[in-house]
DNA sequence: GTTAGCACTCGTCTTCCTTGAGTGCTAACC
DNA sequence: GGTTAGCACTCAAGGAAGACGAGTGCTAAC
């Protein structure tokens, strides 16, 4: 058996029938039954042959002696990159996932936690969703707005078009006139930096402003700083964590209990794509992330308004049905940047400063 | 026997025994073991006539035949009404309290959020946390930003003291300097109303304005609109669901897997509190919703600013240690409404108009 | 009211057996 | 060479039978 021995096209027929199989029933196909579903009349010694020599190059595995064969993660790699048939949608889905998308959604974090929510529904899968900041937030615009003496509330735009705003309070009170001057400075001073470079600058006004000026000024920009580092490591939404106790592979209490700790407690380091491609498939072992070692993830990106995009995952066992994932999931990530992208949501913009 | 027969002490001593058991083994006890657990000296053959009695009245259950006893739904109550001690917190528990709580926290939702995080692994059960809106939420106050001619920041206002911003776009040019006018108009028309009544005030000004000014006041009364509907139904936040999995009452799939979409799917009907007492327990089938039957809750609220509470739900099985999980909830309540209830965070307001 | 004694129940664990799907190998075939 | 029939072998799953033992309920005596 050669080493880089190309796989005669016999093989790669009998290793999509396992890995479909497997997918479908989450059980061993053993040649009997192979051969059942192979064209063309061929005896399962045959076969039997072929699935010796598929399971020492690494392709299948058997859980035991008699139990048939099963897709290794090698296998499922192959699959997915040359057996796998890039599924069309049926006029249906299409027509139902417009459908999902037609609701209004106004907010980026709407958008993104609506999105994984949207697709779980839609793939039968759990999913998560983040935004993907593309560079380095900043504050664009700072305006604050008198309540009374001793209140005021502060607005802040962020570079990526989010704007936060919170009621702030004063020891001492006031006038409301101050204010916009107050606006003013933080805009020239403050705007268009990184937030590590925000205590500095506040210090180098320390003694232009007076004491009382200073204590105000200090109060939003902590706020703007807080808003700035929550950018930077983002929100993860989670949706239909428990359909993972659905699969039989989660039988196992531990494992579920593993894998559901990850999806909930632990989403801040679900995987991230690692290129600019748009979408990406993770199998098995290829996680780096131990709890995953054992199940896939289908990664896909999409943009939303200038310098950002929305990510969202989908998580199963191995194997999970890649073929309608992989269609639905761009099918949508398409729909999605369509909807929100730059062009058709903001007008373009120039950088600031 | 005697139908509101009062339990004798001996008795009661039992029945809290059968409950702390089961509460610290999941496992039913048997006579001879009580005996052992039991003060004086008595026959397992008395204890076995008394665990007759209890078990007649209601308060205990058996597996089957020869399993020993677990308390009954109506067991709990008893326990968690009369025989349960009142725990009081040692002094490294409410050092710890003190110091989890001693991070900064700004934001309302922020608030809430972590509350019920940390309430979550320091009483190791999941939970859920949720604002409590004591009475119907309206505008306070808008407020216009202009950013260039075709876009906008709208500032909204609510009656909780929470402040939404959004940016917002135009199909037409608009002059900044008519903003301050519109924003006046929005203030005088559309403050302190509730969600429903918002449209028709609108069309009533349908012939007053231009079109272009209607245009815009629609989309930032549209926002508040969407604004005080997310805030009757609340986001609930869960924290921990996972850790469901490690008790043994959920090892079955099916169990786990409704209490699991429950908590991460269905969190909008976990119970809220049906009185005001500053906590609630519910055991098992006292639980209106199907999927809690077997479970437990317990409730607490805390005060954040004015006219708002915080909810943090406990859950478990319904042999959950209620002692424990009591005193520790009850004390991070107080803890947390000290610290940001009325008296802290807010000056007194009169309510607006 | 309490206790000792005893027959009885019933879930759990272990052992042993059967069953059958599936394999790998050998030898014959085209 | 690849292909096929035949056959002995493996091994997980499922079921039956029995031993075990914790726990009960009842009776009769104290």
């Amino acid at each position: 058996m050669g080493f880089h021995m190309k796989l005669t096209d016999r093989k790669k027929q009998i290793l999509k029938i396992v890995v479909e199989n497997y997918i479908a029933t989450a059980d061993a196909i053993g040649s009997k039954a192979i051969v059942e579903r192979l064209p063309g009349k061929i005896s399962s010694a045959t076969v039997r042959n072929e699935l010796a020599d598929l399971t020492e190059l690494g392709y299948l595995e058997q859980p035991h002696t008699s139990a048939g064969r099963i897709p290794s993660a090698k296998g499922y790699r192959l699959y997915v990159n040359e057996l796998m048939e890039k599924r069309a949608l049926s006029a249906e889905e299409t027509e139902k996932i417009n459908q999902t998308l037609s609701g209004k959604m106004s907010q980026v974090d709407q958008i993104i936690a609506k999105a994984g929510q949207m697709v779980s529904s839609f793939v039968g899968y759990p999913t998560y969703a983040v935004a993907d900041h593309r560079s380095a937030t900043s504050v664009k615009r700072f305006e604050l707005i008198a309540m009374d003496e001793n209140s005021f509330i502060s607005v802040v735009m962020l570079s990526d078009s989010r704007v936060k705003s919170q009621l702030m309070h004063l020891q001492l009170p006031i006038e409301p006139e101050k204010l916009p001057e107050l606006s003013h400075l933080l805009n020239t001073h403050f705007t268009g930096i990184r937030s590590d470079d925000m205590n500095s600058r506040l210090m180098s006004l320390s003694d232009q402003v007076s004491g009382q000026w200073f204590l105000l000024l200090n109060q939003v920009v902590d706020y703007a700083c807080e808003l700035l580092r929550d950018a930077s490591h983002q929100e993860v939404f989670t949706n239909g964590a428990s359909q993972l106790l659905n699969f039989p592979e989660y039988r196992d209490l531990d494992k579920a209990q593993d894998i559901m700790s990850f999806m909930v407690d632990n989403k801040e380091n679900l995987p991230l794509p690692t290129d600019d491609a748009p979408m990406q498939i993770l199998i098995g072992p290829e996680n780096v992330n131990e709890a995953l070692k054992e199940s896939s993830v289908v990664i896909a990106s999409y943009d939303i308004g200038d310098n950002m995009r929305g990510l969202v995952g989908v998580v199963g066992p191995t194997r999970m049905d890649y073929a309608t994932v992989a269609a639905r999931l761009s099918y949508f990530a398409e729909s999605l940047s369509r909807m929100f992208g730059k062009n058709n949501q903001l007008p373009p913009k120039e950088e600031k400063e």
